[in-house]
DNA sequence: GGCGATCCATACTCAAGCGTATGGAAAAGA
DNA sequence: TCTTTTCCATACGCTTGAGTATGGATCGCC
């Protein structure tokens, strides 16, 4: 009857309402997260809600707090431990292509750069990440003002194939087109 | 007082009412589009409005086939009188570069794509742009099982181009940084 | 086994925004 | 000029969703 992963849980803390908060907001978009919807999910009335927390922005806040935190740094922590940096990139590249449920929240973010609240977050985490890719680039052999530049291009690469592919339904390409795809990717992207 | 253009129009049309609410879907995203709102910047009631429109639904799927029809084609239309192939891509990326008006509401439906009314023009619109690019890359010596993920990877490029630095305030890019981003892409996108 | 702290339900208020009803003004035709 | 069509204002009803007030239930602890 109930929607979460533990179905009957007798009391809820904070950390359960910022973690359906995420759930909600990957699969439905920020405009959508509305406290009597989650709390109609978590099985409890407003009442619950507006004791853990004092408004919906700041649930938001701590949603997004815990997702910059909790959620999103695995990725780039499990490449550093390839030891060629030359193998890096491909490998990231491949990896990346093959998950889907850590670009949710940041596919659906992305579509709330409107929010005053959303915008610091994700111009962090971006910026992470095209400073990640950036010396990843360098150690690859690129010169520093082309890997600059070239890290922004595959940074936008990922973000506008999230837009059209993800959230836009695009023609929806095959398991094999699309790895056809990344491998044309990183045969473009990365020096040989 | 009046916030359009022109001040003092005695009687409103319905075009005037589309091409107030792409404004404000411009700078404001389709959330913002408020029947209210717009009759207020528009210097009239709600009464207008309703006489004009069943409903605001029905206002932004006007708005999107007029955005589609008459203010989305123009920029493909010049490039395609540009004679030489190996010239038009990068012409094509440098006047898409130096525009900005063009690309407002194209970032803002982008955020908008969980409303059922934008997914399709979005998708028609994107799918002949990428159609577009495909055959430009063809032409320009590209083989054809390249050509299509080229001009995937381009017009990601591009959209995520678009969130990242219109949309979101990524480090905004001065403007010799931007140029030498721009012929970076030529660089890397275009075959020698 | 009682008691304070923690968690939740119920019942409200309040504001925003869509849509409707109806009458009035202004243009267009005759 | 007089009537008809077109356009707009005012005043309402209705729904949704945020936030508040208050009392009840349950847990931890002594």
């Amino acid at each position: 009857m109930n929607a979460s992963s533990k179905p009957e849980r007798t009391r809820l803390s904070a950390e359960d309402w910022e973690e359906a908060a995420l759930g909600l907001i990957a699969d439905q978009g920020v405009g959508a997260l509305a406290v009597e919807a989650l709390a109609r999910q978590l099985g409890v009335t407003k009442g619950s809600f507006y004791w853990h927390f004092r408004t919906r922005e700041a649930l938001l806040l701590a949603a997004l707090e815990r997702w910059e935190q909790y959620g999103e740094r695995e990725v780039l922590g499990q490449i550093e431990t390839i030891a060629d940096p030359r193998e890096r990139l491909p490998e990231l590249f491949r990896r990346v292509a093959h998950e889907l449920r850590p670009h949710r929240v940041y596919a659906a973010l992305l579509k709330a750069l409107d929010h005053p609240l959303v915008v610091p977050v994700m111009a962090r985490v971006s910026q992470r990440r095209t400073d990640f890719l950036n010396t990843a680039y360098r150690e690859a052999g690129l010169p520093p003002e082309d890997a600059i530049n070239r890290a922004r291009l595959t940074y936008a690469a990922y973000v506008g194939f999230l837009q059209l592919n993800f959230t836009l339904g695009l023609p929806r390409l095959g398991h094999d087109e699309f790895d056809a795809y990344i491998e044309h990717m990183i045969a473009t992207l990365i020096p040989a």
